[in-house]
DNA sequence: TTAATTATCTACTCTTGGTTAAGTGAATAA
DNA sequence: TTATTCACTTAACCAAGAGTAGATAATTAA
């Protein structure tokens, strides 16, 4: 009965990818909603339905558990920056606000697909502080991630500017700019919604304004 | 001896002020260079150079400490506002690139004088999870003086646009905007100064960068 | 049915860090 | 000199929270 034993194997494997599921899910539901350091595990397991030390049982520390739930988004997001690598690479934009607003949907795609995980990118990216908790190999894989992300960025505006599609300004400056917009208003917009829920909508439109505040300064067709 | 007991006393509430201040400055250092969390009690204490108990001679929570340092920044930032919102009220700006300028430069300022003091504002006004964090006094007078800066912030907007200095956007977004860019780049530019020290020169370079797009993108002269 | 394995839980441990109680010692007053 | 005051310290308290040891229940294999 080769087959019964591999079956039952599989059903155990299913359950296993299951729970792991529900703690993710769960960690996500409280990491996002609170940030890294006030998020305990006992909530995480709470959330969950099942104990603390069974979280234990499938991530080792917090700290897995936490970088579990970024690595996916970090990559999803290097991956929007490669696409448009590759559309301008192309000769895919005719204009510059096409790219502006490229840039632009890359970070916030994520945020229409799930509202949550934009706050991830901003308890992540954001916190020098939370980037000093962890320990010394997540943080080496998350500034890794970030590094390349933030390199990656640097080259699609300085092709971009050399397309004649935005103004030649300093990459270096301009991707800090852009990442410090992005990242600041929707920390404000944050702020805001924690004091009177509901206002999370305004995000949108703040961050279209910002769009076209940022064409109207640096695209040039 | 009336005089001789005077004296005394007087040179008693210089030693009193004297430790208040040592106390302030040693929390200033500690709490801006790690942030609100992650700052102890025993830091604070090691670095004045006194014992734990001490501090809660003078200050009765880690709470108060923390706003006895932020409340005079706060009130700096919004007298900044007040002095642009006298200029513009006298038509003193030609253009409307001064009155970008000067908004920047409210920003900045406290950052030239002692490079610190920026990063409190960050923590400060960023941490939507630091909010949470006060308790509910000292949160109602930090969100009250935030409220109030954002609330002039806007009014200066609004009649910058009025009389025809900058495009007329919507003052709520453009102000969360502005807001969200300067706090955003310090952050980005403050990660890249703990991971290579040295780099926190670039601060100034990129903010004027960020000026001079804002300007491009708002004002009208 | 029974032994072995596996997943999960209850009930801890251990550390950190804010806060306090009680006492010490120097300066001041009588 | 002796009593008092006051700043300050030592040595705790206590709650929160990460992580673990050992018991327990369920499931599978024989």
């Amino acid at each position: 009965m080769h087959k019964h034993r591999e079956a039952i194997q599989n059903r155990k494997k299913r359950e296993k990818d299951q729970r792991i599921e529900g703690i993710l899910s769960a960690a996500k539901k409280v990491f996002f909603s609170k940030g890294y350091q006030k998020t305990t595990m006992d909530e995480i397991a709470f959330e969950a339905e099942i104990s603390k030390p069974t979280i234990y049982q499938y991530f080792r520390t917090k700290d897995e558990l936490y970088s579990a739930l970024m690595l996916p988004f970090l990559e999803e997001f290097g991956r929007s920056f490669e696409a448009i690598a590759a559309r301008l690479e192309g000769k895919g934009y005719k204009r510059g606000r096409a790219f502006v607003k490229d840039i632009f949907r890359a970070f916030t795609r994520s945020y229409e697909a799930a509202p949550d995980s934009l706050r991830v990118a901003n308890t992540f990216f954001q916190h020098a502080d939370l980037i000093g908790e962890l320990s010394e190999s997540t943080r080496a894989v998350i500034s890794e991630r970030g590094r390349r992300d933030f390199e990656l960025a640097r080259q699609v505006l300085r092709s971009a500017a050399a397309r004649g599609l935005i103004r030649n300004k300093d990459p270096y400056a301009l991707s800090d700019i852009i990442w410090g917009m992005l990242l600041g208003i929707t920390q404000v917009m944050d702020m805001k919604a924690a004091k009177q829920p509901g206002r999370a909508a305004f995000l949108k439109t703040t961050l279209s304004e910002a769009e076209k505040i940022l064409a109207d300064a640096i695209a040039l067709s």
